[in-house]
RNA sequence: GCCCAGGUGGCGGAAUUGGUAGACGCGCACGACUCAAACUCGUGUUCCCCUGGAGUGCGGGUUCGAUUCCCGCCCUGGGCACCA
């Protein structure tokens, strides 16, 4: 039998499309197993080698569990939504859906050529109405619900109207920003519209004035997690922050049970830590602090900018009457954004959060963010000017400038001071940009002593510092702020003496006891930002009714994307979708002109695999219940705090509403590395066209270029025809030495067009086969590890394949032999092993070894190559399903069960003894397996070797390790 | 700066609960086959001052025995970055 790779490739993969063997089963008696691969945006440039490493990897678990009996669903699809697309539709007018789709084809064909085997019945594409519609029907539900805190769990929004309409806001413990309230008899009066301005504070789904990121570049906003240093994280565009009327999603409301969720998921520590620490949990207390009476003049004449409950209401009504897209008034913007941050509205009273209430008698100074909606009714009439003109500073440098210059240490004094709660002294109060307003609230107790942020502002203005925590060791405050939590509190009247931890708890009961403070837990994670100023994304199904939102009846969606004659914005700057001819509901209300971000459609897809075609609902409970969570997620750790925690949320919200029965979706999570490109570079003398070898480049002036890879030999020379024949600027290369090679230089980079280092992995399955790309890749290290990819390895599981096969010229019909049975379980035990780990890197060695071992044999009996070819499959299943066919196997071998472990081939009847002296070994020994720790003992020192490494010594102790080791100490 | 992961031959990497460091493969060298080359097969391949010694990023420690455990550092990759 001849090794013949590309006929049997296509040969296996028609005949698991003739018998469907990827199928997943619904309904079934069998245990169902769900293994999922995150879905690949499809871009232009195809795939390369680094993108199938995690695809093989669940294929070969899929596989491995169907041998197992278990009904597996294996899907994949397309996150099909995103710039690329729509930039390119921008360019050349044509419609994104047509390039995705030729994308989505070329991406299915290049999976389908390395065998992958997906259940394709149930293929999704995030960009398809008949998937989208269920989209915006998941936003209609969170549109349509609210979070009640008293039982920790999203509810119907008509729970919240029955009680607003019982008792108004009063004992109400819900999700909300802002601070709405009102009375039941205020609720019976207000209007529609009044209600809908009241609803959008605890709606999961709202529109509200908040500041967001706005990337100019890109002409829309981004959510936080699309924000890398200031730039955008898609083309790396500046982004700016600007209040905006936008939707958002309520994901603040899931902090703590996305925090606690954590602990029963079985992913990555740094992932978990990841996804902690965007999460961002402190504890500690609200502090309320008096306004000084001094400055109680400067306050009242300032109430227009606070104007309280009033104002509140009144911006409420703005919102609800806001135009999509236009900013509202400034007051009306401040009220909001402070709002959103938990702000206060009374200007007599300075809120902070703090960690260390314990420090409050260090507090010798306050500061509030500059853009505080307070900030000027604290300002006195003398120091206004100042003020304002760091206000206006502070406004004017972007997020980028802010975190590019940490070093800087600035604030300007208000004028104003407030009342310290327990001594009464007045504290003077400060605004500097280090305090952030979108955290706690938007102000700080300044204690230099033991902050260092603070300290860096007391010694740059030369306010007092004093130390309250004391610690066993000498500290010097004045110098270097003493942050440490682990202290004893000093100079803090009834504190002193406490440790920082129970200082902390009497702090704070002593707050809460005089009504100035309480205990609170903050968190570091904002609602996210959820429209989009784009054309190819999904509508959001909202219309408008005299300027209030309501969702669309279920029975318009889909609400399809329109036809426009541009994917520009319109010329008074609406997003593309205001371009429609007649963009309006069936009941001819104006519809929302925004669409979802690229994360809509990917936080619930695995969801739909389960019941792809249902065209009823999102999934069917029952299957949501048969599959259950998704026992093996596999992807990149890039969507860490973006896409793992958007659609933890959403599993989450629908648990909840009832829609399925599990609040987590991933159950265990697998981040596979990087695979690396090794780039290759010729020195080209500068402003000439002459290449110099890379081992004579030293001797010119010359600069590095990168050639593409294909043009490279494997002694890393290039092939001086085929680098002129590249491109059209390479084509009057000149080359020194003359005659000769041309060396390149090498450096692993990652893999990238851009760089030329890509490797094609149908074009590698073409040449090689496709069992020898899954097997080299799985070969390559650890899955999550990242690694070079260096082509000249594929000869090492090329060989190893062609071994297997040629295995078949020793097959017989007869009774395996022990010795066979031995490397046959001996492999079975380590592939299942693997298995769990998703150490496939061994297993690939560990069938070498096997493979080796039987060819050294001069028989083997068609059951033994038979099971072989079962154990090969999920790794090889092109070639194990020839060896199939030719040993006589039933059917397809991906249906075969898998063979057997029999533990008593496992059983070794000698051990070899490694015998050390003193911890190093010097000679081993074969003794019986069943030898006693005497035996051995008695054994090794009767050897002849003994005598002559404990040179006249008499052991001290002799050390047996029963199968494993003898050390002798001498 | 903080958090997480990781440093093992020329290269990718392997090593159950602490028990023969370098499995398996690439590369390299030599040999066989061949007119020759490729393919294929076989042998060898951590280093050194080689009857021995050293060695898993560096320096200590625990232990009969440490790649594995503990303490202190260095480096690489990833994440977060004024979060009070």
């Amino acid at each position: 039998m001849e090794y013949r790779p590309t006929e049997w490739d296509a040969r296996a993969q028609q005949l698991w499309r003739d018998l469907a063997v990827y199928r997943a089963d619904f309904p079934s008696d069998r245990k169902p197993f769900y293994v999922l691969d995150m879905f690949p945006y499809p871009s232009g440039a195809g795939l390369h080698v680094g993108h199938p490493l995690g695809y093989i990897a669940s294929d070969i678990v899929s596989r491995f569990k169907r041998h197992q009996g278990f009904n597996v669903l294996h899907p994949m699809g397309f996150d099909a939504f995103g710039l690329p697309a729509e930039q390119y539709a921008i360019q050349t007018g044509q419609h994104p859906a047509v390039t995705t789709e030729t994308n989505i084809e070329r991406y299915r064909e290049q999976l389908n050529r390395l065998g992958l085997g997906f259940d394709w019945s149930r293929e999704v594409q995030t960009c398809d109405p008949a998937y989208y519609r269920w989209t915006q029907w998941i936003f209609l539900q969170l549109f349509g619900a609210w979070y009640n805190r008293a039982v920790e769990r999203a509810e119907p929004i008509e729970t919240l109207v029955a009680h607003l309409s019982a008792r108004g806001t009063e004992g109400l413990n819900a999700a909300c920003h802002g601070e709405p309230n009102c009375t039941a008899d205020e609720w019976a009066s207000m209007n529609a519209a009044q209600r809908e301005a009241l609803l959008q504070h605890y709606r999961l789904a709202y529109r509200s004035e908040s500041l967001v990121n706005w990337c100019p570049a890109l002409g829309t906003v981004l959510a936080n997690d699309e924000v890398v240093n200031g730039l955008s994280e898609r083309g790396g565009h500046p982004v700016v922050q600007k209040p905006m009327l936008q939707w958002s999603m309520r994901i603040s409301a899931f902090a703590q049970r996305l925090l606690d969720g954590l602990d029963e998921l079985n992913w990555s520590d740094s992932i978990k830590e990841s996804q902690r620490h965007w999460i961002g949990r402190s504890q500690g207390a609200r502090i309320r602090f008096n306004v000084l009476a001094r400055g109680a003049g400067e306050v009242a004449s300032n109430q227009q900018l606070v104007s309280g409950e009033a104002g509140e209401v009144a911006s409420n009504q703005q919102l609800a009457a806001g135009e999509a897209g236009e900013a509202g008034e400034a007051a009306s913007n401040q009220q909001l954004v402070a709002g959103g941050a938990g702000a206060a509205g009374d200007a007599h009273v300075l809120e902070v959060f703090s960690t260390r209430p314990d420090t409050i008698f260090g507090a010798t100074f306050m500061v509030v963010a500059p853009e505080h909606p307070l900030l000027g009714a604290w300002t006195t009439e003398a120091q206004r000017a100042d003020v304002e003109a760091y206000r206006e500073r502070a406004a004017r440098r972007s997020e980028r400038d802010r975190q590019a210059d940490t070093k800087t240490v600035s604030g300007v004094f208000t004028g104003t001071y407030v009342e310290h709660p327990f001594t009464g002294a007045p504290i003077p109060v400060w605004t500097s940009d280090y305090v952030l307003m979108g955290y706690g609230t938007g102000a700080v107790m300044a204690v230099p002593g033991h902050d260092s942020r603070d300290h860096a502002l007391a010694k740059a203005m030369g306010l007092p510092i004093v130390q309250v925590v004391a610690s066993s060791e000498p500290v010097d405050v004045q110098a270097e702020a003493f942050e440490a939590k682990s202290g004893r509190a000093t100079a803090s009247d009834f504190l002193d003496g406490l440790s920082t931890v129970d200082a902390i708890d009497r702090a704070i009961s002593e707050l809460e006891q005089r009504g100035l403070g309480e205990r609170t837990v903050q968190y570091r994670l904002r609602d996210a930002v959820f429209g989009r100023q784009r054309y190819w994304g999904e509508p959001i199904p909202i219309a408008y009714r005299d300027g209030v939102p309501e969702g669309l009846p279920v029975a318009e969606l889909p609400l399809k994307l329109p036809a426009v004659d541009k994917y520009l914005p319109t010329e008074d700057g609406e997003p593309p979708l205001a371009r429609a001819e007649r963009w309006v509901s069936a009941e001819g209300l104006p519809l929302e002109t925004t669409t979802m971000p690229g994360w809509a459609g990917s936080s619930w897809y695995f969801l739909r695999y389960m019941d792809a075609q249902n065209g009823t609902a999102a999934v069917d409970r029952t299957a949501a219940d048969y599959w259950g969570q998704v026992d093996l997620y596999v992807g990149g750790s890039e969507h860490a705090t973006g896409h793992l925690l958007y659609s933890r949320f959403w599993t989450h919200a629908l648990h909840d509403l009832g829609h399925i029965g599990f609040r987590e979706p991933f159950k265990r999570l697998v981040n596979q590395g990087m695979i690396q490109g090794i780039s290759a570079f010729v020195h080209r003398i500068e402003g000439t066209h002459t290449v110099v070898s890379a081992e004579l480049a030293g001797q010119y002036a010359t600069q590095k270029l990168h050639v593409d890879v294909s043009l490279i030999n494997e002694r890393n020379e290039v092939d001086r025809n085929a680098l002129k024949a590249w491109m059209p600027s390479w084509a009057q290369t000149e080359f020194i030495p003359a005659e000769g090679p041309i060396k390149v230089e090498r450096e692993v980079e990652k893999m990238s067009k851009s760089k030329y280092n890509v490797v094609n992995p149908d074009a590698l399955a073409d040449q090689y086969g496709a069992d020898a790309v899954r097997l080299f890749e799985m070969f390559l290290g650890p899955i999550e590890q990242s690694k070079p990819w260096d082509t000249q390895g594929m000869a090492g599981v090329v060989g190893f394949l062609k071994k297997s096969v040629r295995l078949m010229e020793k097959r017989h019909a007869g009774e395996a032999s022990t010795e066979e049975l031995r490397a046959l379980h001996g492999l079975i035990e380590k592939l299942q092993r693997d298995v769990e780990t998703l150490s496939f890197n061994t297993s690939v060695s560990a069938m070498m070894i096997a493979v080796n071992a039987w060819s050294g044999l001069p028989q083997l009996a068609d059951a033994t190559l038979r099971d072989f070819a079962v154990l090969l499959e999920p790794f090889a299943p092109h070639t194990a399903e020839a060896l199939w066919a030719e040993l006589g196997g039933e059917g397809s071998v991906v249906l075969a069960p898998y063979p057997a472990l029999k533990s008593e081939y496992l059983v070794k009847d000698s051990v070899n003894y490694p015998v050390q002296f003193n911890g190093k070994t010097r000679y081993q020994i074969d003794l019986p397996a069943s030898a006693t720790p005497a035996e051995v003992e008695a054994a090794v020192m009767a050897h002849e070797k003994t005598a002559h490494f404990l040179e006249g010594r008499t052991p001290k102790k002799v050390i047996v390790v029963p199968g494993r080791i003898v050390n002798v100490v001498a």
